[in-house]
RNA sequence: GGCGACGUACCCAAGCGGUCUAAGGGAGCGGUCUGCAAAACCGUUAUUCACCGGUUCGAAUCCGGUCGUCGCCUCCA
């Protein structure tokens, strides 16, 4: 296995070279917690999914670490305006997380550490770069980082700080600092900040948002990671800010390999709460559509390319893995001693595509042609069984990358299974006016119904 | 103003200088099968890759320009 990667900070593909052999340090950006996360964060973690069940399915091991940002200016105001206390909010939010994470079916990370259990720390660091000449403290109680002490600063958004513009997201910070470009690693507690408040020797409050990611993940990982992911959106300030940090905090190179997921779009725009186009997962499950839909949706498009989202494309997505779902049916349906066309498994085609910087719709593509190769057999009943059983198994090992046709194992509520069954009486007594009639009900459920040669079998629309 | 990405059929999308008269998914149309459907299969829907010019024996693929869409430029995945 040879992956190529596009790395954001050289912006070329590099060959991933685990710094333990056989092993891969991945950290992953992950949620702040102040609302309930929509589909379009989901892309990112669906991406990260993909990369991750992919370096196993490759033999890898991957020490996975996600943080969780707990507590910032979003989280502190929305835990004022429900009149929570930030532990109770964020609680609520994470607990959200994990469910739509475990939807779907994204792997959970070995340590999923929340920001604000790792204060100490934090302020320890922090107190290294004051230490070095790197950060300063203001009258307010805050700390900065100086950017000019750190001359690489801006190599990996490729932003010269001499030309960045200071815009309103700068002038509507009203913290008192040097230079309007340097970040916060400390904010001083203002009464605003309600119960958000940490002892630090330079005066009490909270940490400011990047420090929480140099800090942890060199807790989990060490100071160096193979790989680490976020949104393209966070290239700047957030990865750029926790380069510079982790840099000066110690001489290595920290990461290996920066990878960036492009955004979902809506109508043209990117989703975003800001723009108020954005779908949560329970929303479109309350609408009928499967997690495994939406999985697909958003893992079927190359993770650097945009992806405009739509109902249709949830619902050709269905399609997608209705008929990987058939496949898998009717090859279980071929006897075991079966005689018969042995066609090849598409492993290499399927290795090579995800080699090239997950090329999933590549991989996919492999597969459908080889899924339709097989189709054609088994309508012929040229599949050799031997065949079959190793198809069935290479459809579970592709499987583990997707993630998207052997997981959540569908029921039907009691009525439906009553109706099918009456429909079954039906049409042995070939009242066939009644049996479309509930197949026409059913339909609308979003039931779909074949009578096929064993039986009557159902699947989602 | 600075930096960057993208534009392939009705929709989505692969393609990384020749095997491209361009994978794959969805959708439509005709047929086989079926009680009728659905699924699956067979046939069909781009001699063409936003547009213009260039490099090359050869370009969807490289270079330049034009048009269009979008993103980032201090706390957005």
């Amino acid at each position: 296995m040879t992956l190529k990667l596009y790395n954001t900070l050289s912006r070329r593909l590099e060959t991933l070279e685990p710094i333990e052999p056989g092993v891969v340090r991945l950290y992953t950006c992950g949620p702040t917690v102040y609302d309930t996360a929509h589909i379009g964060n989901f892309r990112t973690f669906i991406f990260e999914d993909l990369l991750k069940r992919y370096l196993k399915y490759s033999g890898l091991k991957v020490r996975h670490v996600m943080n969780v940002t707990d507590v910032d200016d979003r989280t502190i105001e929305r835990a004022a305006e429900e009149g929570q206390t930030l532990a109770e909010l964020t609680g609520r939010y994470c607990a959200q997380f994990q469910q739509d994470l475990s939807a779907l079916n994204i792997l959970p990370a070995d340590h999923l550490p929340r920001a604000t259990e790792f204060i100490p720390q934090m302020v320890a660091g922090i107190q290294t770069l004051i230490d070095q000449g790197q950060a300063y403290t203001t009258d307010d109680g805050s700390v900065y980082f100086n950017i000019s002490s750190y001359p690489e600063y801006g190599r990996l958004a490729r932003l010269n700080p001499e030309q960045m513009v200071v815009g309103e997201r700068v002038a509507a910070d009203d913290y008192a600092k040097e230079e309007p470009r340097d970040f916060a690693l400390w904010k001083g507690y203002k009464p605003s900040d309600r119960d958000s408040r940490w002892p630090a020797p330079w005066g009490e409050g909270r940490p400011g948002w990047h420090i929480e990611c140099s800090i942890m993940s060199t807790h989990f990982l060490g100071e160096q990671l193979d790989i680490h992911c976020g949104g393209v959106d966070n290239i700047f300030p957030h990865h750029e800010n926790e380069l510079a940090q982790s840099r000066c905090l110690h001489a290595g190179p920290f990461v290996n390999l920066w990878l960036h997921s492009e955004h979902l779009i809506v109508d043209g725009r990117k989703m975003s709460k800001s723009l108020g186009n954005f779908y949560i997962l329970p929303d479109l499950l309350e609408k009928g559509f499967s997690p495994e839909a939406v999985r697909y949706t958003l893992l079927s498009t190359h993770y650097r390319k945009k992806l405009n989202f739509t109902f249709d494309r949830l619902q050709e997505s269905q399609q997608a893995i209705n008929r990987l779902r058939e496949l898998a049916r009717r090859l279980e349906e071929v006897p075991a001693g079966h005689k018969g066309m042995a066609p090849a498994v598409p492993d290499a085609a399927v290795a090579a595509a995800l080699d090239d910087d997950l090329n999933i719709a590549g991989a996919l593509g492999a597969i459908f042609a080889w899924a339709h190769e097989l189709f054609g057999l088994l309508d012929r009943e040229r599949l050799s069984g031997a065949s079959a059983g190793e198809g069935l198994a290479a459809l579970g090992r592709y499987d583990e990358i997707l993630g998207v046709v052997f997981f959540s194992p569908s029921t039907l509520d009691e009525e439906v299974t009553a109706l099918i069954a009456e429909r079954e009486a039906a049409r042995q007594n070939e009242d066939w006016a009644r049996a479309d009639e509930i197949r026409e009900q059913l339909q609308q459920r979003g039931i779909l119904l074949e009578d096929t040669s064993t039986g009557t079998i159902w699947k989602r629309g």
